[in-house]
DNA sequence: AATGAATGAGAATTCATTCAT
DNA sequence: CATGAATGAATTCTCATTCAT
């Protein structure tokens, strides 16, 4: 049946998720996936094609989620940087979700030889647009100074806020996500005491 | 003669940094730096002894210089503020000229597998602390806001620097680096305009 | 209904003989065979069970057709030299019709070690009787010469003519085929001239 | 040492021969070739690179003594029809030699996809010439009847011949090869009576 | 009568590493 | 110092076949 499939599927998602993220493409094995997921080897070929194809659906379907959410952050926010608040805290809480997909996703974002490279970079762009647009809307309702190039700004703040997540969950786990949070906002506002 | 062993090395380290940094280490053969330093197989394994040593000491000795580099950007500067720009501008020099090697840092930077993990973690503590002491620096002098944890900004700013100059380097090659500096200025002072 | 099967099997027999013709047994799969054929996998194995029963079945009908051609035509000729000639006619004929069959057959003629091996020389024998009966007419009748092997005469014959046909398909398609004829003829009897 | 190097392809070559002669491409693994070599599979894909290049070379390089030998054939006749009847006979030497590699040689000879397929007519037009020329040669000096196509007459020949030694010893291996020189000779002249 | 998801044994291929020279 | 032929364990990938629907 299609809902077999489907589930044979989304399986093979979650677990090769999980050990791509933990040990990167090169250490992972497909037998691993195929035995963690409970399936035989052959199986993930059959849906997947190829290891690398199978990294390449990961990637792009496993950061939708992110995108939704981001998507539903800046719905809900009224300012712009009430907006670039509720991304970066949008971000940080998916990625403590999925700390090890993450792990994946930045290690795999400059390479270049990688048949997935152009499938990152098309989430990745859907991505920052998001980002991009409250810049932009922060720069022309004056919230934010007019020197920044949105673009630029906002591809740094997405990867600022993926690599400070990461340290956060390795070095200070324990920390609370809304202190975090703070931080980042503190370093991108952390001039202000001086133009006081 | 030593000059000749030393110049094979040195060569061995060039191209291994290269390959390294393009395709990452589970894509990188030894075979391929071998024949792209113009020497046999062997030979790695005559100067390194295994691929993970090679890896090991092409960080740990890559990334030395830049911690240099940016202990004297602090010794030129006068002002935390100044240090911290100067230190900016001393990261993306070093990474506009050593771009692959950067990549592969970063592409490693999160992986809790590798040989050469302590290596990477002792060197990137070195530069963290230089930036952080600036922080630090900045904030008991006023010049900074005191809320802001200089271990967490400190780490922060390095890996934003790193990858908001790769993100430059593939992106906006032709920008000019003073321009990239200015943005990230811009980019951790973000709210100066609204609290004028 | 049974008109369907018979359908289904016919197009599946056709789909098989071009596949296997052109990439051989080894390195056509049944998948492709399947997908050409516009149907499911199983439906090749509830047809013919296994691979392997498909080409023999695929050898043995393929085959018969040729044996009909050329029994019709030696009733049509009143000489063994006219029959001979027919017989070189029909064969060539049939070959332009199924190129890719005959070049599995020709592929498979000297293989041991395959399951169809049994049926090929079967079909193979009858074919090659039909022409040894025209040489022993021919050689009674003092048509031909008495000092050939008729049975070493029309396996080679037989296997001439295909062959022959098929370097002609290859390289020259657009020739006559009266005119291969015609070469065919002239090459059994080259010494002609110098025997007037 | 590079006469060590040589030395273990030239049993691969052997070894590889023999058993794809035997099973055919297909059917004969990496492996099995390893083995019976007595190296490490490795070893075959540090010398050939694939299974398929092996195959290249095999082919290549196997047919290459079988056109010595029918250039030497040509030599030592004096006439047209002498040096024919030399190159059947030196054909049929050599596959009564290497009859497995003549197997694997006219099982591939028509397949279309195969990467050796060039190699394969490379050779074959190599020796395919040195039998035309020899009947430009019997044409031009009256030995032969004036309509035959030189080109088309050398292929089928060629082919006749490899065919009909692989018959004849499949079939009745104790005939004398003289003989078989004989009944193709014959063959070839089969309407010598008539013209009588 | 047909389907197609799943299988798993088997093959091809890769590559870090060794070692005799 | 350097070489490069050889290795073989580990991996990816293939594909004929099965079977529940």
């Amino acid at each position: 049946m299609v809902r077999d499939k489907d589930r044979t599927r989304a399986r093979l998602f979650e677990v090769a998720t999980e050990l791509l993220g933990e040990q990167g493409f090169g250490s992972t094995t497909v037998d691993e996936i195929a035995v963690r997921a409970g399936v035989a080897k052959g199986t993930v070929y059959y849906h997947f094609g190829s290891k690398a194809e199978l990294v390449t659906a990961l990637i792009a379907e496993g950061l939708e989620p992110l995108a939704e959410r981001m998507r539903a952050a800046v719905d809900g926010s009224s300012t712009a940087r009430e907006a670039l608040e509720a991304l970066t805290y949008a971000e940080l809480a998916f990625i403590q979700e999925h700390c090890a997909f993450t792990k994946l996703v930045v290690t795999e974002l400059w390479r270049e030889d990688r048949a997935w490279r152009d499938a990152l970079e098309l989430v990745r762009e859907r991505i920052v647009t998001i980002i991009r647009q409250q810049l932009e809307r922060g720069v022309e309702g004056g919230e934010l100074r007019p020197d920044i190039d949105p673009q630029f700004a906002a591809r740094a703040l997405f990867v600022l806020t993926a690599t400070a997540a990461l340290d956060w969950l390795a070095f200070e786990p324990g920390r609370p996500i809304n202190e975090v949070v703070g931080q980042i906002r503190r370093l991108t506002a952390m001039a202000v005491v001086q133009t006081v």
